[in-house]
DNA sequence: ACCTGAACACCGTTCAAGT
DNA sequence: ACCTGAACACCGTTCAAGT
């Protein structure tokens, strides 16, 4: 247990010692991130940050108005710049396939901001418009058409989004030990009768598969399925455009036989 | 602003009549579920659910061991069954298809369960094995390899529950009207030049396209969108299948003909 | 302008006590 | 067995006051 009281904040400079030219925004959202890094999201408060940065909780409202706000310019923060750089059209695939990476990487950073990446005000708002744009502009050249273009692009936000989310989302230092137990035992005492590829695939599947989990960190087998996941929608993204560009050459040839 | 007092519990009856005939972990559920339902998750408290019930917070406790218990009973129930009934091994199509409306219906009746679907722990305890031992059965009927099934089925899962966190989350009852205001304002006051293909195409994808959103409820485009994407990763599965199947051919008949 | 300090209206959870 | 009742250690946020 910690020692947390609710009287005159420490004076004592804790390690990176705080408050030596005063507070700021950036300050602020650093120690926070900082926080969340450290102990998970699930006991993440502003008190702490203040805590942190040896000032009275309500001096955080100067730079912040709400818990919220801070919290977006924590996700902000954490995700950086994804916007790959320009390549030229026919290597749309590529560059999607950057875009996916450079969000995966900087949530595999921060794996405790996992769990606001779901909370769409929180998500939408630290998600600059560049990136949508690059996207639009990605995609237009890719040859998509522009009444399919909102559906391709939701496809590619929910990609990028969607594995990261459910993968690195509910780990970290937080609680997760009780958890785990009754997560465990509740696949090791599965019936071999009832659920046969279950058990049998047990092995390769524990810990390393979509809701067969129980331990938190890092796992090679969700990267690699990342990587089949991205190559499965690109692939299929890819047909649609070829079956596209025959739909439409196909009726041009129909047209033009009719008008003669 | 609601009355809320920490003192004795009301003894009214309110509306649907609680503690009739006293409390029961299914009617602490239930209560829990239609309280998010009606207010949002975000101002979700037991103490609340208590007073919806009639009792004192600490009656809860007899119940559930904890708020999050109470949480993953609240997604079960929300989520309800999602097992489809069993179909011909060719139709795996179909089947998956099912699979991934059903879990959307069953979010789309309670959106504001939504944030809770990207918390693992939450997620993961709230899913059952029946319906993971179906999905494998599914996908090796089809034909997809025992080496290639785990990945197979983390992009299963993730399509089901992607998509549908970031179409649902983040929305209800809750506090969203300051944000709107300040998201709307961000997309309104874009800068044409630096943002063309965004701005171009605002009438077509605001509120009906991921991150450019700041209004809730349900919304016909992102359904369309829903079933585009589904297309588009079912497309992307079967080319692996067929890709494989051939490499599998090619590779017997070169064997067969060193053989021989 | 920037922060203190007190206060308000909440939380989840523990534990002893009642019936 | 099931619930009351008090208590503990927290929250986010408002607002007046200090410097």
């Amino acid at each position: 247990m910690e020692e947390k009281n609710d009287a005159a904040p420490e004076k004592k400079r804790r390690g990176r010692s705080a408050r030596d030219q005063g507070l700021s925004r950036e300050r602020v959202v650093e120690a926070a991130l900082a926080l969340i890094d450290a102990k998970g999201y699930a006991s993440f408060s502003l008190r702490d940050v203040a805590r942190e940065l040896g000032v009275y909780p309500t001096a955080i409202y100067w730079y912040v108005t709400s818990r919220d706000e801070l919290l977006v310019e924590v996700i902000t923060r954490a995700l950086g710049d994804l916007v790959p750089l320009p390549l030229p059209a026919k290597r749309w695939r590529d560059w999607l396939k950057e875009l996916f990476h450079r969000y995966r990487s900087a949530v595999e950073r921060h794996p405790n901001v996992a769990p606001l990446l779901g909370s769409q005000i929180i998500s939408n708002a630290s998600m600059n418009p560049a990136m949508v744009e690059a996207v639009l502009r990605t995609l237009l050249a890719a040859g998509f058409k522009p009444e399919e273009l909102i559906h391709v692009y939701n496809t590619v936000i929910t990609v990028m989004v969607g594995f990261v989310t459910l993968e690195f989302a509910g780990h970290g230092a937080d609680q997760r030990d009780e958890w785990e137990q009754t997560l465990r035992m509740r696949y090791e005492e599965l019936d071999h009768d009832a659920f046969p590829l279950l058990t049998a695939n047990m092995p390769r599947m524990s810990n390393q598969a979509f809701i067969v989990r129980w331990k938190g960190g890092t796992n090679r087998a969700l990267k690699q399925s990342f990587d089949r996941y991205i190559d499965v929608v690109l692939d299929g993204l890819q047909r649609q455009l070829v079956a596209d560009a025959e739909t439409e050459k196909r009726s041009r040839i129909e047209s033009s036989g009719r008008s003669h």
